[in-house]
DNA sequence: TTGCTCCTCACGTCACGTGAGGTGGC
DNA sequence: TTGCTCCTCACGTCACGTGAGGTGGC
């Protein structure tokens, strides 16, 4: 899963997503990126900043976002993505608990009786 | 609970709210607010209406959201709330079955006869 | 050394809030 | 009529993107 890390620097990223580096650094000052840091302060981005990067510019330049609604519309999606997987969770819970309750003879649910009360009919 | 609506009129919500006339006719027009209207097409704010402009008050002055950001926000918060209320219902069917199935005696499970093939040992 | 990096400062533009001006219904 | 409403147009401000200028590590 944790594949090997591939750490780029801030042209890199600067040209491969068309974003002036200013803006990098000026959105990783507003919080919105943290790239990691090289022994010599140089960032380096991995391929998890690269994504959010992503995200960031569709919000501010496809839907005209500005910074601090980004903030708040990334952690709101991380909230919609942890309440989902909760969803998921819980019904895939309840499905098994369902189809275990519909293997079990029916009767089963119905006669409540005290135990030693009833015997087989006959043997066996 | 749908109690008796009361419909205000803009100079009403621009006092009551801080805001200038002007913005909510703006957010209006941005999609932000829908008032209904008079016949004589004043518009006329209800208490729905007046609480998503407090939500919008917070977004924009306090937290510097801009009027794309509120938008998206809005939809989100939503998404949230429909979410969370899925995982409520969904637990607490699942606390009723598991309360079920520990109020059902042990050998229910265990004991399968056909039907027909026991007796109670006494009447009753 | 060369071409990168780091930083701060400053300018230009655009979104958006607000005021003016002119209109019509209660 | 008076004071509200409606609308459009225009100005001022602020956020933010981008460029310049000067520095230091690979």
């Amino acid at each position: 899963m944790a594949a090997r890390q591939r750490y780029r620097m801030i042209s890199w990223v600067a040209e491969r997503y068309g974003v002036h580096p200013q803006t990098l650094r000026l959105w990783e000052r507003e919080g919105l990126l943290r790239p990691h840091r090289s022994k010599g302060n140089t960032r380096l981005y991995d391929e998890e900043t690269c994504e959010r990067l992503e995200t960031i510019l569709t919000l501010t330049r496809d839907l005209g976002v500005n910074l601090a609604g980004v903030e708040i519309i990334l952690n709101l999606r991380e909230q919609v993505k942890r309440l989902q997987k909760e969803v998921d969770v819980l019904t895939e819970v309840l499905k098994q608990k369902l189809e275990e309750e519909e293997s079990v003879p029916r009767y089963h649910a119905i006669v409540s009786v005290r135990p030693g009360t009833i015997q087989p009919v006959d043997g066996e």
